[in-house]
DNA sequence: GATGAATGAGGATTCATTCAT
DNA sequence: CATGAATGAATCCTCATTCAT
């Protein structure tokens, strides 16, 4: 083989090598950097660091996103793509009652959202949200709307169903998101939300929740009965 | 007047002015931090800001209080922490019922808190919480441990009154604790926790909670049994 | 006795004592001054603390010296007055050998200077000569100078009798005000000049310097003896 | 030249300038140091004049060595304590006499610390020492320990071959310090240490004082015995 | 004269961002 | 495209000095 011709495919390979890893690129900086975002907070990130664990230089960094900022933001936007679509679809199917559906909905949140890095950004998100408001209005569409909106639904198939009262159910689905918030708090601040001398079990607690929820829903007992 | 009378009072009016500015500082600083700290977080407040609002130079600031993190400590225990015992006096004397007392509890909360700037600083310390371990842990002791605490104690007057079942009131605290993260979280965050088509009223999410929450402890019909 | 009169008495009291006061001011400064710049250096030593030491406000300070360096230069000048006339003196009646002179010279060095704050001068100025241009030569003229001549006729009075060779007197006079310079560096500097684990007597050293000396010129044994 | 070749010798200059530049750094960095140490102290030296004498700015001094501290340690290593082990090296093959080896010590240190900025350093580390315990303990066990420990090795021999008396050998070391120290400091404060009127050669006081000490450590002749 | 509250220039250090290679 | 050396604006904190009282 010529020279040039094995000149050439190495200078292919090596392109073709790149070129994977360039398409790569974006998602694996922007992993390293939610990775960080998460653990320690946006400021406290620094963009070399994002870089050194997407395994790329400082400067290749600024190669994809123009500013931390805007690194930032892509990190949010990538990671809040709604999943609830899918998730509403789930509950239309659901055949129990309504109750149980509000102690499933709290397992499946914790074992997809909560439990995992997901709860980080809306922690992150939520902690900046004043510093990027456009961000915090993306967010409030694509994460806050629909998920208030599949939790009112939820309760509001209870009130039609007869298993609980007449209530506000907007208002009530905020009881759900308040017992998220809260857990997503606790798990990212290093535990802040609670006494230093209190244990504090967080799939307990949203059951504990739910529970209270529950039996202050239900209809109370017909008198005539 | 005898000469000494007026003598002495000259030196008074002589260093009233200085000594009241002088008496005045601490908190015009602390208010001035307040502000800044809510608005743009610890991180984002540069220490020169908060003096200028407070109308000093950035050296008096550190005439005062010898670092940004010791101010802001001040700041927590200004407005949140040098409170609890207070009001934890309010509720030893309370009469009414366990319920009463719950929402109560909230007004009060709401009106000294939440509706307050004292609730920037806790939403701030749950942002910055990674950040500043030594400012979280100080402000795990100072704020969530004794509020925990009471909250826990009204929940066991309920139980121990008979009005509630008996749960378990520590868990049952953070109950309340949720609410109000909630409430602050939607109130520092420009609204991101409630969708941006639907309005939302904290006193009555407050009271609503309380109410549910009131519902889910009261023990069941004995009668029936 | 009349209000008038007693009050007069007061203030006069007051003003009598002000003033005994104000005029051991600079002294009491200057007192201070010295303990802490031979303490601490130049630069690490604040005015307030001197002031404070001292018993007067930081204001106070400024008020009899109008700038740290202006106060630091006094206190050189304060503490470097020519001890030497007198000291010359005490050599002119010496009547025992020259070696014992010198021996007693190191002795008398050591009491006076080597084990006073005034070796912390010396060790002072030395460290701050560069910053200080017109106190290094008043202190080469005031001190330097007739130690090194004092030492030089010392020496001279040796050769002169025939005790030591006929050696560079000058020369030979710096012999003994390197091992004065040696003591008062290792003295004021923590011990820097000597390893951390050896031990350094300056008595000692300063007659092991002498001795060595003496021994080096001492007039070979003529070989007619 | 094959195309490999002539593509690797393409790196090789495409990264040369750059690189020369970065391996050239530390000691630009370290030499403007030196020179800024030396002149006006380690306290009075600002990071950005010394990048600046270095021909960078302010950031690039802390790429290079973390802190001002971290600076002067390399300094005081790249000056001093590097060349120790050489310096002994040259001692141990030394075959002469030992007062030819201690003249040739003084022609040494003379050339490579005296005459040179090192010596500013030591005269610095003297000056600031109370300041900087930390530094003046590295200096103390880089610098000092190694350097006492030599001389006393030196006395050592001679005692051990008979040349000299059996005298205190760390002791003695102190005299060929003291000579040292008096050197560093007449050179480094402008020359305060000597009269104004009087001239002064280092190197002939440095060989007049081997010369003293050597005649007084020599073995008195032993035939009167 | 004294006081001490207030000032603000000054200095070490960090880190997002740029750009020559 | 990728790199990483270089930059310099930004920020906390200190302390000599001033000046209203």
């Amino acid at each position: 083989m010529p020279l040039k011709r094995l000149f050439d495919t190495q200078v292919k390979a090596t392109r073709a090598k790149r070129e994977r890893r360039k398409e790569a690129r974006p998602g694996e900086l922007l992993q390293a950097a939610l990775d960080l975002f998460v653990e320690k907070g946006f400021a406290a990130t620094r963009s070399e660091e994002v870089a050194a664990r997407a395994g790329v230089s400082k400067g290749t960094l600024f190669l994809y996103f123009p500013s931390k900022e805007e690194l930032f933001k892509a990190v949010v936007r990538e990671n809040i793509s709604g999943r609830f679509s899918q998730w509403n679809d789930e509950f239309v199917q659901f055949s129990g009652s309504t109750a149980d559906m509000l102690h499933t909905c709290m397992d499946i949140w914790w074992s997809r959202v909560g439990d995992t890095q997901a709860s980080g950004i809306s922690k992150l998100m939520l902690g900046e949200a004043c510093n990027f408001p456009e961000l915090a209005a993306f967010y409030r569409q694509e994460v806050v709307q629909p998920g208030h909106a599949l939790l009112a639904r939820i309760v509001q198939r209870g009130i039609d169903s007869g298993e609980f009262r007449a209530v506000d159910a907007s208002q009530t689905a905020f009881s759900v998101v308040a017992s998220m918030v809260f857990v997503m708090m606790q798990r990212h601040t290093g535990g802040v939300c609670v006494p230093a001398d209190t244990s504090f079990d967080p799939v307990a607690f949203l059951h504990h929740q739910v529970d209270l929820m529950v039996r202050g829903l239900q209809a109370p007992p017909t008198e005539a009965s």
